[in-house]
DNA sequence: TCCAAAGCAAGAGCAGTGCTCTCGAATGTG
DNA sequence: CACATTCGAGAGCACTGCTCTTGCTTTGGA
């Protein structure tokens, strides 16, 4: 049945596969700009004309090829999760967001793709939304499981950012107290100002040592969205003081 | 002297000058992606290959829009902090985070160009550099400063970053203890981060009240590279506790 | 089983791109 | 004035995304 029927249903999901494939391998070697269709078909042994079966235009193959880069993503980070899910929230929050520097330093091209300059004129359609949530989701639950244990203090949200922390927590996160849902937005694009820095090359010549710089920044980043180490109570670790 | 020898030095100077305004226009309008060379010369009635008499290549005419934008950005961000040179720290850093989110927005395209993902194959020339650097030397300026009046608490560094910051505070801000060179870093990054997230367009549908939002994340980096309010010592404001 | 319908690959073609080369004409310098 | 340099224009090459038409093959219903 899925056979008989599918002998050409089947041919075409190959295909279709098949140019997804060498449409990321053109992604990974040249970059985004210079993904050309026509290469693509060369490559495939067809002819430019007949790739528009499958894929109305360049765009749409584009948008494949991001929903595939998140959903990539996505599973790299869920995947390191796994392996510390019983680890504290600190060490949580450190893996995952090392699992999503690790697949961005190894996929530039991609991780340029879903988080650098969108390609003029498009807007990414609906359909990306859920794979594009899946690195944010797994980062909320892990501070939703340490709030659920030990609260912590952060810092008063001013008067005018309350509803707005309400409304975005009710979507995400009704159990956590408002400032938390909003340190952890921020958190969440800084975090990804590191990676993008770092993927971008703006750290060349300024940062060397990017691993613990990265380590070190992204407990600093977990720590604003109020996660401790089990014996810290304050807002981590001893100071030093600068100044005259 | 200037108009004699320059008959032909200033049409060329001006014409090269139209070329980037005519250039800057179709950027800010379509993209970089779509910057056509033929449709510059189109526009100013000249035929495509005299074009290449003022620039090489299509990728010098985008280095030269680059250092312009780097340049407008950064003197936006000067001329926004002249004007509060006398405030304290958490204003002026604040002020000057605002200048560079407010050009970003105004000049989504520019600063795709400058802090999005680079161009495929290209690799920013070093005649970059300076004008790159503007916004970050304003900013490390006010932490300076900051730091030269009263010092604050910030989180120990690990051991395996004193080298990284001992290095990068040479070249930087000799007088910065390593903490604040090395939060520096981080903040700076992650302002990117917050600015990138919303030019290109992550935060719809997440983040609403922008203004307020950026205004209460840029000020906890500015705590978090140890600007205080003068009546301050410790990390900044009350806190609310969280968890059951 | 046969036949119309649908799916598909191929080719030609259009409008556009970056870039090169050549050829006169304008312009500055001795 | 004469020479050399600079510049604009045009033709042309190789490439792009995309459309349309022409046949061939597979599919599903009578």
């Amino acid at each position: 049945m899925s056979t008989a029927r599918g002998a050409r249903a089947r041919a075409r999901t190959e295909v279709t596969a098949a140019i997804k494939d060498e449409a990321r391998r053109q992604l990974a070697k040249e970059g985004a700009a210079k993904l050309s269709l026509r290469a693509v078909a060369r490559e495939l042994g067809m002819v430019s004309s007949a790739l528009y079966r499958y894929f109305p235009s360049r765009d749409d193959l584009l948008t494949a090829l991001i929903i595939d880069a998140y959903d990539s993503l996505g599973q790299t980070a869920e995947a390191a999760h796994e392996k510390v899910a019983d680890a504290g929230p600190i060490r949580r929050w450190a893996v995952v967001c090392e699992a999503v520097r690790g697949w961005a330093l190894a996929h530039p091209h991609e991780y340029a793709l879903i988080y650098g300059s969108p390609v003029p004129g498009y807007a990414a359609p609906d359909s990306t939304v859920p794979a594009a949530s899946r690195v944010a989701l797994l980062l909320i639950e892990i501070v939703r499981d340490a709030h659920r244990g030990v609260g912590v203090a952060l810092p008063r949200l001013p008067a005018e950012l309350k509803p707005e922390a309400r409304r975005l927590g009710q979507d995400l996160a009704p159990d956590l107290p408002p400032e938390v849902v909003m340190a952890f937005a921020a958190a969440w694009a800084q975090l990804f100002g590191l990676i993008g820095f770092e993927v971008f090359g703006q750290f060349n010549r300024v940062v060397e040592d990017r691993e613990a710089f990265f380590r070190h920044a992204v407990a600093q980043l977990g720590h604003g969205v109020g996660l401790v180490f089990p014996q810290d109570t304050g807002t981590g670790g001893g100071g030093s003081r600068s100044g005259s």
